[in-house]
DNA sequence: TCACCGATGGACT
DNA sequence: GTCCATCGGTGAC
């Protein structure tokens, strides 16, 4: 086995399979990729959130709400969710499980691997530094994803996962609560926010949250 | 380093 | 009119 075919892409049996919040560990170690206009780009994922549909006062599709920006997160998993948040950014989400539930996961964070200067061009930074890809809000810029993305196949062209063989060890993983979801009651506790322990490249908003 | 706050638009009440 | 799964600039220390 040669060393280019050890990227594998990530098939949509990856993305069907019912646990989300197993899906969002694995996804630890994994590059997201994206080509736009013949741009490519690639990241490693060092953050991601679990949503566990319509029981997770968290998610978007709690109790079962559908709208027109929701009805994509009910479709089978491996495609994507973007959605707008505050007005400005778009955030980048995995829609997982079968026809009919709405599971997701949020990438917030990826390590930038191929295409950085792209990256740092579509971001207006002057040097590289994490926040370039830092953030769920700052890697949508940096890879070029938006809004116009949601529903996207991530089996396709333009937005896919790739496995290039790394190992993530069980201990190299931390645990903790969500992201800016204090709204959620009793669900914002829930530990399914998820980083690669010793990356630079995870968010740095919300201290208060860092485990 | 840290706290604060404005930006900005779509979803929803 | 209010609420956001956020970020970057500003100013105090």
């Amino acid at each position: 086995m040669g060393p280019t075919s050890l990227a594998q892409k990530l098939p949509e049996a990856f993305y069907t399979r019912p646990d989300v919040v197993t899906i969002a560990r694995e996804l630890l170690g994994k590059h997201l990729c994206t080509r736009f206009d013949g741009v490519l780009t690639r990241g490693l994922v060092v953050e991601t959130e679990a949503y566990s549909g319509t029981r997770d006062a968290a998610c978007h599709a709690h109790l079962g709400r559908r709208t027109k920006r929701t009805e994509i997160m009910y479709h089978q998993g491996g495609v994507a969710y973007v959605y707008l948040i505050y007005g400005i950014y778009s955030l980048f989400n995995v829609v997982t499980n079968a026809e009919g539930t709405a599971d997701a996961v949020l990438i917030r964070a990826i390590e930038p691997l191929e295409g950085i200067e792209e990256m740092r061009l579509r971001r207006n930074l002057a040097k590289i530094e994490p926040r370039l890809t830092a953030g769920p809000g700052l890697l949508t810029q940096a890879l070029g994803i938006s809004t116009q993305h949601t529903g996207a196949s991530l089996t396709g062209s333009e937005i896919w996962f790739e496995d290039r063989g790394l190992e993530v060890p069980e201990q190299d993983i931390l645990e903790g609560p969500r992201v800016g979801v204090a709204y959620a009651g009793a669900d914002a506790l829930l530990p399914w926010r998820f980083r690669l322990k010793g990356s630079r490249w995870v968010s740095k908003a919300n201290p208060k949250y860092q485990v």
